[in-house]
DNA sequence: GGTCTCCTGAAGGTTTTTTTCATGTCTATC
DNA sequence: GATAGACATGAAAAAAACCTTCAGGAGACC
């Protein structure tokens, strides 16, 4: 009575290893379990989205023929093993972003999907190779740097000043001095807004506008740091910079190859700001924990809840709108 | 007016963030959703196993919620939002910790190096599922309107008066005529700028934003598409958009929490504009891809069945591979 | 060559999901 | 303050997906 032998431990839809399962097991299949098995495994993405009778119809067997398949292989029906399935299919997708694909670019051909995907994928992967290779030191350093300044320079030049204006608004928010400038002549002619002590955060993808090295240079010269947010590994910008941070974007055909650099600069400016708060919110925050533990009932480690300051939290649990 | 183009992309069982997508959009559920949403956040194992019934009865409500809810959330129905569930619960089963560690969010004792690797993984996500779930026929629908119009309006306050800006850069660069406006009495002065047939993109991390709002059914009372970028699931803003245009960007503790949803933002639009850039020069190149053809180097690597269920959307174009 | 076993698909029955519709609640407006 | 409209909600009917039963048929063993 027992229909066969095959089986894994029934009903476990978490982490066994399906498809590998129904590779093994492919000596043991019927003519109709094979062909349905081979569907599976030459295409597993595009099975998990079929119900029962697409299937059928892709395999060339009957609906039946599946439900069997299913409790072959050791499930309760078709639902459960489809979504033991999707749940490997999903696993897999985690692990690959295929990076070879991406210097193919985007060609004519690529369906918006496609676009979608490739070009996320390029930003994404920006994001974390950019973190990944960060300099921890010169990332300190900057937040040293900025911890000390009076007033914070902000330059960029096109795209670069959105992001300087952006970082503007974040420093201010925090109740840092910051100003931004996206053009050299302003930049200079507000020289004398920072001295020693200062900072000076220039952004640059290629660090070779001209410009953007001379307002570097011109506040060098007056004793201002000077941190360099950039993509290239030597320019004539990281030359003149105190503390650079590196973008790790790589350039991709068919787009300006910028936004995947402007986002890694967003993410970098992002941690430096976070890094900034976190110092100012212990510092303040080491008062208060005094005080606490004084009273001697000092138990959490965690810090989220209340005390916004003057911060732009918004309390942990009401989300979203505001 | 007409239906609006809206939710994310059908069965798309691959690597959104659906828990944090349903976390973040929590504020925006009425009574009954925000039952449903609770059962799921605070068990989505078991959930995941629960037929449609079953997750009625143990969050109180009706099946036909339950099917709203799936759909509210970007699928389907019920069957799609439980397999994008299973792969979900799936992929934390096998990461472990991941998607859980970005809500806890920063802490003091957090390291440097522990910041930006934080930091860096929410933004990368927020890419990653704002791509997963993004609508392929709104989408579409947008750079449609794009080509389609003499002049593009920009739109979008603080920052996302940057992407604004930026984008239209990019717009520029291309040969179309964009105007960003940051603040909505410079929009409304220009009103007569656009007309039918041309496009506003408004962009609105929160989609509450009064003046956004109003800028947006000013221009639309004009006989102008459009099109909204923004994170929130539901609010005024796409209460009036012709084409809504999803992020998913979640929200952290200590931190704006923009900063993911303006990356999430700038990639959308990047997309956007590769979507056309696309188009206007496949009509360029249109000579030198048949005289290809012709050669015979065409790999077709058509994906196959059109995916046809009940057919209540326009057939977007079938869906990219892998 | 006959019989037996067991695979196979079609048809019908059951469960699950979706849609429709009536009801009640809330908001906006006069 | 009352009324109309919009909208959320659940019950029930309709549709879809799924499972089981049953009869036919291919191969194996005697």
């Amino acid at each position: 009575m027992v229909k066969k032998v095959v089986m894994a431990e029934p009903t476990s839809a978490a982490s066994s290893d399906l498809l590998g399962h129904i590779r093994n097991s492919l000596s043991a299949f019927h003519a109709t379990e094979l062909a349905i098995a081979n569907c599976i495994l030459q295409d597993p993405v595009q099975v998990s989205r079929m119900n029962i009778s697409k299937l059928a119809e892709h395999s060339d067997t009957s609906v039946a023929s599946v439900v069997r398949f299913s409790k072959t292989v050791g499930y309760k029906g078709f639902p459960e093993f489809r979504m033991a399935l999707v749940g490997e299919v999903s696993r897999m997708g985690q692990i690959g972003i295929d990076t070879s694909e991406l210097d193919s670019g985007i060609t004519v051909e690529d369906s918006p999907a496609e676009i979608i995907r490739k070009i996320a994928a390029a930003d994404a992967l920006a994001i974390q190779a950019t973190a990944q290779r960060l300099d921890v030191a010169s990332f300190s350093a900057a937040v040293d740097a900025w911890e000390k300044a009076k007033t914070i320079g902000l330059f960029g030049v096109a795209s670069g000043g959105f992001v300087a204006m952006d970082l503007q608004l974040k420093l201010n928010r925090q109740g840092k001095n910051a100003i931004a400038w996206r053009d050299s002549h302003n930049a200079l002619t507000s020289l004398s807004l920072l001295g020693p002590g200062d900072s000076l955060v220039a952004i640059s993808h290629s660090g070779t506008t001209v410009d953007t090295v001379d307002v570097m240079q011109e506040f060098k010269n007056r004793g201002v740091t000077v941190i360099l947010i950039t993509n290239a590994l030597r320019s004539p910008a990281t030359a003149v910079a105190d503390i650079v941070l590196f973008t790790s974007a790589r350039e991709t055909t068919f787009r300006s190859g910028a936004t995947a650099s402007r986002i890694a600069q967003l993410t970098v400016v992002d941690c430096l700001c976070v890094a900034l708060a976190q110092r100012n919110w212990s510092g303040t925050r080491a008062a208060l924990d005094e005080s606490r533990a004084a009273v001697g009932s000092r138990s959490g480690r965690k810090m989220v809840e209340g005390n916004s300051r003057r911060s732009d939290q918004k309390p942990t649990r009401s989300r979203g709108g505001k």
